[in-house]
DNA sequence: CCCTTTTTAGCATGGCCGTGCTAATTTAAG
DNA sequence: CTTAAATTAGCACGGCCATGCTAAAAAGGG
């Protein structure tokens, strides 16, 4: 272990962190098509050569965001998750729930920002494979949460007799998405005051 | 009104219709963005200059089709709609309103592609100022039709006192959408039975 | 046969793309 | 200062793109 010059001007993981952020401006303000390693370059500010100094090819630019993105999730999804299961009466849990889900939904700029860049990513997995695991991984995310907190529930008694967790999963996972597609597609129509209102109504008719 | 030759040697109508189809084939296959004028030529088996004597640009091309799209749902829609108001029972109404709802989900192979070629249309509409009006009449016309359909069932006193007709229409709005949406990403997970139980369970739902 | 129009075909230009490649620059340890 | 490594910068190639433009081919009324 003899290096006889080593410069550490720069962590490379933020520089790797910088260019992803910068990335995740051009797909938000023009979508995933327009992410070349050029505008991504200038959008941070790089010279192109110093961008694929940190990631060999323009796929592998892609993979890491979408797991950046994957990971930003999954904090956000934990922390929430954890405070639910401490609680341990229905009553208590309700707000939780709430509070959780309105954490996947796009209720301000940041979350709206996520979420538009979210579905670019999605939509492009369909014809991309190498985007096709994390894309899955998200998908199944949603899904197992929703599932564990209505299990929850229903091991609570705060559900119905003869209520079919697995179907109502998907429906609640499906709301879910469809809400956030439509924010992200038309902001103007699907605002968070709807959004609220929609997935409060939706949790009352699930408690019966 | 003096031609003194004049070649009808193909309906130009039907010409611009094979295109469209060429570029929906393509647009499902592989995505928005390689819907380029070569590529759908290709697909099409004509030559890049036939494509461009009936479309003056590619963006020409693009709204076409998004067009097409719309009036295909349209009709489909317009056809259940119809049906729905001629029952005048609610017993009558609710298969025929699952009919119609089912007619927006993906359940079989043609309704799937349509839905593919919807997502990718709506989604690229984000960026594409061209593609929005279209893309805004295709969400305005869900909520119109399931505002409508709600809005009646309340009249035939379908559902519980004091529920919120606009809120439970951007709901099952959302519900379809996003139904739709996980069938085109996650087609493995989201099936035609759990698309068709999600939904059948939903309505239940709202029949209180 | 002629002539006008539709239709098909193709060329050329300028632009953006990813990537292989080389080289300049910076850094800090020896 | 020297030097190896990390980093930044940039060139060049081939590919695909939309589009302006020209022109060949087809078709049927006169």
């Amino acid at each position: 272990m003899l290096k006889r010059g080593v410069p550490r001007i720069v962590d490379p993981e933020a520089r790797r962190s910088a260019v992803v952020d910068a990335l995740f401006r051009v797909v938000r303000r023009d979508g995933v098509e327009q992410a070349s390693l050029r505008n991504v370059a200038e959008e941070a500010g790089l010279a192109i050569g110093s961008v694929r100094h940190y990631f060999d090819s323009h796929d592998e630019l892609l993979v890491f965001a979408l797991r950046e993105l994957e990971d930003r999730v999954e904090v956000r999804m934990r922390a929430g998750a954890e405070r639910i299961f401490a609680a341990d009466s229905s009553a208590e849990r309700r707000p939780l729930v709430e509070a959780l889900l309105g954490e996947l939904l796009p209720l301000d700029a940041d979350r709206h920002d996520e979420a538009v860049i979210w579905l670019a990513f999605v939509t492009a997995a369909r014809t991309r494979p190498s985007l096709r695991p994390s894309a899955l991984r998200l998908h199944e995310g949603l899904r197992m949460v929703v599932g564990r907190i209505l299990a929850g529930a229903a091991r609570l008694g705060a559900l119905p007799e003869g209520v079919a967790v697995d179907v109502e999963t998907e429906r609640l996972a499906a709301l879910v998405d469809g809400l956030a597609v439509n924010a992200v597609l038309q902001p103007d129509r699907t605002t968070p005051e709807v959004m609220v209102a929609v997935l409060s109504r939706h949790l009352d008719d699930l408690a019966g």
